[in-house]
DNA sequence: CTAGGGTTAG
């Protein structure tokens, strides 16, 4: 039994609190009731002790029938109901008891508002947190209580209102500990780490009292948002200095902060230091091994936590899946795919959605569509991860078809849908699906969003279409850094060299700072036009002005761009002096300047360089190197080098991509390969073509019959039967005068054709546009904005 | 009867 002391006294209290607040249901009761009362009530003393027993005891609905039966205006027994309910779990109902209290007539106080305001929260309610809110202000509660400043600050931040939150802390009389805490969790849980940590300073100086438990564990959690491991490293100073690394929850954090950041030895040596472990640190630990990449331990890690007793739970399964997802085969995640299924852990999404990524991530997207079709709830993540499964091996309509099939669903996609599908839209190359696409972005409300917008303006560029590009950026309103360097690659990649250096300076007057990627966009631009001493002012002028250290990307640029003006050997020279090891990007710019200067024996040593490199590391696509090389020893009759390539490409099982033309026109794409005939106008097709051949003068030597077993015997035979010309040439014949043709192809143009859509470029007054994998040819007038050189 | 905490997929 309790004591009778402790009942007498809050018996006192509870009687004072119902005076004051009899008298405001008396009011309340004159003015909207003319009735009188339906019924006799029970004696105030006996609802009393019926509520509070019954809540006590967790008899909820017995509590509440009792509290309406007595139609009570007493606050007190109001808040142990609506407490009651919130403590069971069911904010909703608590929510309900709250109006039912102001229905009542009876007027919440201090300890009111903490409990609703956190039901508002779990429930995601802002409307009836405002209404809290403003109802708190009235009645003087949030002026007067540290506490309920501290919920209303909660709630908002956890609604992802940061603005209404600060608003709060700046408008709190006083703070305590618990407030500073909220601010600091308020900015983690919003991702503004940098913020955190500079409140959770400010907070050491405005209290003058020790940080605790509670504060550290978001102090490190912002430290992971920022991969702070500077600022993690002077958080766990403190935890040791003031002797709280024994908590465990702390040292589970800063062991998760060190995974975080990277410093994996670091987290490893909390771990072996703890005296004491939950399943929560193994998971933290084997979720940090996955993250670093290093698969195996995260399985010896996980091997060990069984054998120490410990339960596996759904989040062991799901970090160990990360795992899985790195190994080159599908072995270890099949097999926890079946432990999964023994434990019984399935249906869960966040799991089922881990399962789905980690077959995409092993290769095995057939087995991800099995999971995703089993599963009985979709998050929109799991649809992401799908979609992003099928741009991974490259099957793009499925991806757009998912994607089609997401905007009939009742889910939002974000921008992570839209940055993994809009690039199927760029390689189909397909201008109209993307100006379809541009189009269910801003039905959908992305039109104002900086992030996808920039996303929509590259897709336009890559696609051809530079001038929409343009018009996006011009009407943006939050243009950032991305904005402009997507500007500038547009132009670059379209051979506007001097437009794109005419952004940068306007970039930079518009007082935005380049980053790295800028520079790439930059360099990019002039090796593409061609401006060479432009380019090496930009390069020096990176480091010198900008304080940035060249990465690889900056130096293939700059090998672009010396290939393209310059002797093969102040290239070789360039490349031996580079502070960093060439990569495949870098030896293959290599290749293709000695395949424009013709130059066999530096094509064949940077060839060596791909094949070596590709020895150590896998998963690179040099499918492209292969052909070029071969396609060099083809021009030079070697047949024997040519087979060679032929066997080494089979052995890794690599296959020559189907050159491939695709033209729009009045919103129809046809799609073209080599020597096509299957289009309904082939044969005027193949006319005009010949008839165009026979203008610019071109030879169609029919003894230039290569060796039949050539990977290039389709490519020399014949090139005004090549996709690209057929793709023009259907092109020209459908469309007005004057009006520009866009072609799109998914390997490089030959040289033939490039010489030959010159000449038809002046010949027909027409300008010709032929995106490859890399750049947009403008032909017109007989030259190519790339100067010849590709 | 009063606020706040560590692990999960891009």
């Amino acid at each position: 039994m309790a004591t009778p002391l402790v009942l007498a006294s809050r018996g006192a209290h509870a009687a004072a609190a119902t005076t004051t607040s009899t008298c405001a249901s008396q009011h309340l009761a004159a003015a909207t009731s003319k009735e009188p009362p339906p019924r006799v009530r029970p004696k105030r003393g006996a609802t009393k002790s019926l509520v509070l027993s019954h809540a006590a005891a967790g008899r909820m609905d017995a509590a509440l029938e009792a509290l309406a039966a007595a139609g009570s205006c007493d606050a007190f027994l109001h808040n142990v109901v609506i407490r009651g309910l919130a403590d069971a779990g069911l904010p909703g109902a608590a929510l309900a008891a709250y109006r039912a209290m102001l229905a009542a007539g009876a007027r919440p106080g201090r300890f009111t508002f903490p409990v609703v305001l956190k039901c508002c929260a779990r429930l995601g309610a802002l409307e009836d947190g405002r209404a809290a809110h403003s109802a708190a202000i009235r009645l003087g509660v949030v002026a007067a209580d540290v506490y309920t400043g501290n919920s209303l600050l909660a709630f908002y931040a956890r609604l992802g209102m940061v603005g209404d939150a600060e608003r709060v802390f700046d408008g709190m009389p006083a703070r305590d500990i618990v407030t500073w805490n909220s601010m600091v969790d308020g900015y983690v849980s919003n991702g503004l780490g940098a913020l955190a940590l500079g409140c959770f300073r400010e907070m050491h100086e405005a209290l003058e009292v020790q940080h605790d438990c509670v504060g550290i564990i978001a102090a490190l959690a912002a430290c992971c948002l920022e991969s702070a491991l500077m600022q993690g490293r002077e958080v766990h100073a403190y935890v040791i200095r003031h002797g709280m690394e024994h908590d465990v929850k702390v040292g589970t954090s800063i062991l998760d902060m060190y995974c975080k950041c990277g410093d994996i030895a670091s987290a490893e040596g909390v771990f072996a230091t703890m005296p004491l472990r939950t399943v929560v640190t193994w998971n933290c630990m084997i979720g940090g091994y996955a993250l670093n990449e290093r698969p195996e331990e995260a399985f010896d890690c996980f091997v060990q936590m069984k054998e120490e007793g410990h339960q596996v739970e759904v989040v062991t399964a799901i970090n160990l899946l990360a795992a899985c997802a790195q190994t080159e085969s599908s072995l270890y995640g099949r097999s926890v795919h079946g432990y999964i299924t023994r434990r019984q852990f399935l249906p869960h999404v966040v799991l089922e959605t881990a399962l789905l990524e980690m077959y995409s991530k092993v290769g095995k997207v057939k087995s991800s569509e099995k999971v995703f079709g089993q599963m009985t709830t979709k998050t929109l993540v799991s649809w992401n991860n799908m979609i992003a499964a099928y741009m991974y091996k490259e099957m793009y309509i499925e991806a757009i078809t998912l994607f089609l099939e997401l905007l009939n669903q009742p889910l939002y996609p974000d921008y992570f849908t839209m940055s993994a599908v809009v690039p199927a839209f760029v390689l189909l190359g397909l201008l109209r699906q993307c100006r379809q696409m541009h189009g269910y972005i801003v039905r959908l409300g992305y039109g104002e969003s900086t992030l996808i917008m920039n996303a929509v303006m590259h897709m336009y560029a890559r696609c051809g279409d530079v001038l929409s590009s343009r018009e996006i950026f011009d009407k943006m309103a939050g243009k950032d850094v991305i904005s402009w360097n997507t500007m500038i690659m547009g132009y670059a990649i379209h051979g506007q060299g001097r437009t794109a250096l005419e952004m940068f300076s306007e970039m930079r007057c518009n007082g935005l700072q380049p980053n790295e990627s800028t520079f790439v966009s930059v360099l990019t631009a002039c090796s593409v036009s061609g401006l060479t001493d432009e380019g090496w002012t930009q390069f020096n002028s990176m480091q010198r002005d900008y304080g940035m250290i060249p990465q690889i990307e900056h130096y293939g640029c700059m090998t672009d761009l010396l290939g393209r003006a310059g002797d093969l050997r102040e290239v070789m020279q360039f490349i031996e002096k580079m502070p960093i090891d060439p990569t495949f990007r870098v030896w293959g710019s290599l290749l293709t300047a000695s395949r424009n200067r013709n130059d066999m024996d530096i094509a064949e040593y940077a060839a060596e360089r791909i094949f070596q490199l590709e020895h150590d590391q896998l998963e690179h696509d040099n499918t492209g190197c292969y052909v070029l090389i071969s396609s060099m020893y083809a021009d030079a009759g070697r047949w024997n080098d040519v087979e060679r390539i032929r066997s080494l490409m089979e052995e890794k099982g690599l296959r020559r991509t189907e050159p491939t033309s695709i033209v729009e026109l009045h919103g129809i794409s046809c799609s073209f390969v080599n020597g096509d005939t299957t289009h309904p106008q082939s044969k005027m097709i193949q006319e005009v073509s010949n008839f165009l051949s026979g203008k610019i003068g071109e030879m169609v030597d029919p003894t230039n019959q290569s060796d039949p077993t050539s990977l290039e015997s389709r490519r020399t035979t014949e090139p005004n039967k090549h996709s690209v010309r057929l793709a023009v040439v259907f092109g020209l014949i459908s469309s007005e005068a004057r009006t520009p043709i866009l072609v799109k192809k998914n390997v490089r143009i030959c040289n033939d054709c490039h010489h030959a859509l010159k000449l038809i470029s002046k010949y027909s007054g027409r300008r010709i546009v032929v995106g490859d994998t890399n750049i947009y040819h403008q032909f017109s007038d007989g030259s190519c904005c790339c100067g010849d050189y590709w």
